[in-house]
DNA sequence: GGAATTTATGCAACTGGTTGCATAGTTATT
DNA sequence: AATAACTATGCAACCAGTTGCATAAATTCC
């Protein structure tokens, strides 16, 4: 598993409090790993036992229990260890692939609806990496090494969002 | 949960024992949605439960234990239902995205070797693709509205390899 | 001042998925 | 004839992930 080292990252790039990890987590490394509230308390429960960070009340808790948790040198050399071992390639586990073969296993079960919803999601997701990227990578400023490997991973997730835009597309020319 | 659903349309598409169920899901819908023996039996014994399929002693059983799963009209039915209800969009989880927003925070990590390996891989699964492709749809007779199915499915496979090879491709230029 | 909402944390129960092991018959090898 | 490898099935234990609930303070609304 490594969830932890996908939270670990994400607390690397800024000490946080487990609900504003959260949150960050969302915008940011959720797009290609989604995490809930729960499991990321319980991986900050798990990497303070293991020593791989560490908390302490955080400056702005005032009477709440919030707290800031950093990462520790051991948890930069366990992820710079889980880094450098090979991945897993990762694994699909697309659900409307499984309709559409029941659809021609079954015959006529009109997917079409869910095509056009399916085309919608898809072009709003587009416009909105589209809008990251003109505002974060394409000002026309040098970008550092960090912002050039992130505007890789924000086109992975463009050319990912148009590849299902033109294939729902033509399937849907094809089943209506 | 839908395992059960994709186990159930494989099913359909021919009544099989667990084994080659098994066997025959690896290399159709195991594609795009994985699943291990131990998945495929307790699936099994829980539609058999609820009334989805039956089986009986296989034809080829001899003295094993060998059996013949068939899906039922409930089980039809519940497959169409499931496939007429809206689905959440498939959630990507791409551990090396992970590995490169690690490598932007804690500086050099080299993922270059990682990089080639994943081209290799899907160069690879791509010229599978291909294969199959010339054979089963490419062979100028005329498709039927099934195989149409079909070959979309195993287009969305090819545009997706060739995605990650241009991808990783570029990526690899950038860490280079 | 009180009510509703948002921020923030976490326990407990459940469900899904993986791993290791056990069993037993069949086929191929030496 | 012995043994190794493959086909075939399944139990049990474990681990990961999700859902529902509970708590409590801060903030906003009326």
């Amino acid at each position: 598993m490594s969830l932890s080292h996908a939270v670990l990252t994400s607390l690397i790039e800024k000490s946080s409090s487990g609900y504003d990890l959260a949150r960050r987590f969302d915008k940011s490394i959720g797009y290609f790993w989604h995490a809930t509230h729960q499991q990321i308390y319980r991986e900050l429960a798990r990497m303070e036992a293991a020593g791989w960070i560490e908390s302490s009340s955080a400056p702005d808790a005032g009477k709440t229990r919030k707290r800031e948790y950093r990462v520790l040198d051991a948890g930069r050399a366990e992820l710079a260890r889980w880094a450098s071992e090979p991945s897993p390639p990762m694994d699909l586990r697309d659900e409307f692939m499984v309709k559409l073969r029941a659809d021609a296993a079954l015959g006529e079960l009109d997917l079409r609806g869910e095509l056009l919803r399916r085309i919608a999601l898809h072009r709003e997701r587009l416009a909105h990496y589209r809008e990251i990227e003109q505002h974060d990578f394409l000002h026309g400023k040098p970008l550092s090494r960090e912002a050039r490997i992130h505007h890789m991973i924000l086109k992975k997730g463009i050319l990912y969002e148009e590849g299902e835009i033109a294939w729902n597309g033509e399937m849907l020319g094809m089943l209506g």
